[in-house]
DNA sequence: CATGAATGAGATTTCATTCAT
DNA sequence: GATGAATGAAATCTCATTCAT
């Protein structure tokens, strides 16, 4: 029905199995089902299309981990909220959460918007200053601390999609990786 | 003189730049300085060509880190060895520690011999079991250590790319960062 | 108006004067007045454009020789009828005519559809065998017998067109041809 | 050893199965065994190889004729044991006689001599015409006699190679195809 | 809104031929 | 004679995009 809806859901499948550049836009019109020329219809442009998908992604995750990740008692368990929120998002989007990875080593990710970035990063870092304000967690760059968990998140992302856990065995190993990460960074 | 080198130069240049689909041979060719088919002659495809690059970058890398990883008395310095290595080889590559990245990103590393691969990482494998044996990192699968070491590296590079540090301070960070990530494995 | 048709005439002209590999697809395109990329888009393959242009030529020829050859009286007659509406057609064909030589006498006759083909032979092969049956030729394999009389018209075909005589002239010469043929397979 | 026999040789065998413009010289030579610009020392154009190719092949295939096809008492023994000649240098040459035929049905054989052509084909047709003086055969046109024997001798020869026969059976089957074809042709 | 035929610039690859060794 | 790296024109095919219906 939804015709927007159904090209989305076509590019994210291709451009992941494919590569932006390998996926043609007359094989993502023929996988939604619709006419060559529709896609063009409400993308503009191939760039337009890649672009409104990973806004599409990104919008969607971001409801999902402010509507999972509520603050808590301490700074730890808030982080904890928001580092599990974010691994389940990507444990239940395996192809959204690759077309993002693929899209940020993209020369794409050029196309985005830098003071938006910014300002979604925002309340993330003003969290982790909090934290080093109040000797929690190492006086580090906040950036160099995001970059760090970021990287992290990712190598047990794909440490779990690379092998066949049970959901029980997934969210321990997520936990426990928590505790490493923690370990990495509180202060001592 | 020596073309095929002058080829696979040009590629990564461009390759990193552009991107794989973003490359014309075309172009890659004239950077080169060689004729169109003279690309072909070395590499019957472009897909041959973005493997023969990677290969040849990596078995560049894997001279660089065993030359200059020498086995120490601990396992710690042991293993702080191999870490500063790549991570200077990093450093000193930016662009092919950058096309390895685009390339594991890619549906390209689905190319690779998966034989291959297992074989290049086992003495790192070995050295890593070595460790949990002797009670000296904490007892977890390899391959996620593995994991966790290999993201936890990119990260740091990635930060010390995006940001413009003296050598001084890179070499500081580096250790640093070491510390962190050794923090995170060690048993306690 | 009608794009394909114009392609499919385009290339039966290429095709015979210069050679199936002889003849550049973006020449076809260039004399068929058409982009080149909608030569692709009716035909995906040079071989589809082949394939399709020889199963066009085949249905129209097929087409008129049922249209001309009525069943007669005796089974000479209505043999001679077919007879004669092949090399009337041929004459009137010459370009078509030369195209299904050059086709079948080429690797890509390979690509036919073989049942297809004997599928297409069996009115003419039951017809034969009839003619057997009711001892009115001679009881050789009516492939065999196909065989020959093919190759027999083509060679006619051949000399008809490498003179130049008048049209009474070849209609004579058919005729009597007709009549060799008849003497070479008729029961004495 | 000799370069020269083995690049027609390697060029008989793939021109058959791929066609003249199916067939890269490149191929040929590996084929051949020979480096590619060899073969280029012997046949300094691809067109003269084709051209040499079949002079080669035409010269052998005379070469048997004549030498198993003696003058006999009379004119139907003649002729008919230039017709078992021909037809079992065929085939004993399948190849050789399926390049002749894509050679005839090409662009190529307009490169060929035509007063040479008519000087090989003279002996032929001054038989014929004594056959006719004669009162032996009909009073037909020479080269039409010439070009009805040839497409029936092709004929005959298509049958055999797409069945599988034994040697006798195909014996007797061209002896008796003679003897249609005589029944065509002889004066009643 | 939706279609899909049409476009043509451009991409990858092929290949006959040359020539220094 | 023999080699095979090198050439570059040309061939097939792709694909984002347009537009009349």
């Amino acid at each position: 029905m939804d015709k927007r809806k159904k090209i989305l859901e076509a590019a994210l499948k291709l451009f992941v199995a494919l590569g932006f550049h390998g996926t043609p836009t007359s094989k993502i019109a023929q996988e939604a089902g619709v006419a060559n020329g529709t896609l063009f219809h409400y993308f503009p442009t191939k760039d337009d299309l890649i672009l409104g998908l990973y806004t599409d992604i990104k919008i969607r995750m971001t409801a999902f981990v402010n509507e999972n990740a509520k603050p808590e008692d301490t700074f730890k368990a808030t982080m904890k909220g928001q580092y599990l929120a974010s691994l389940y998002w990507a444990l239940d989007h395996k192809t959204e959460f690759s077309f993002k990875q693929q899209f940020h080593n993209s020369p794409f990710h050029l196309l985005l918007n830098q003071e938006e970035i910014e300002k979604q990063l925002k309340p993330h870092f003003d969290m982790l200053r909090k934290g080093i304000e109040d000797k929690i967690i190492k006086p580090l760059p906040v950036d160099y601390i995001h970059t760090l968990i970021s990287s992290h998140t990712f190598g047990l992302n794909q440490y779990l999609t690379s092998n066949e856990f049970s959901t029980v065995k997934q969210h321990q190993l997520i936990s426990d990786t928590f505790e490493l990460l923690w370990d990495m960074i509180k202060e001592n």
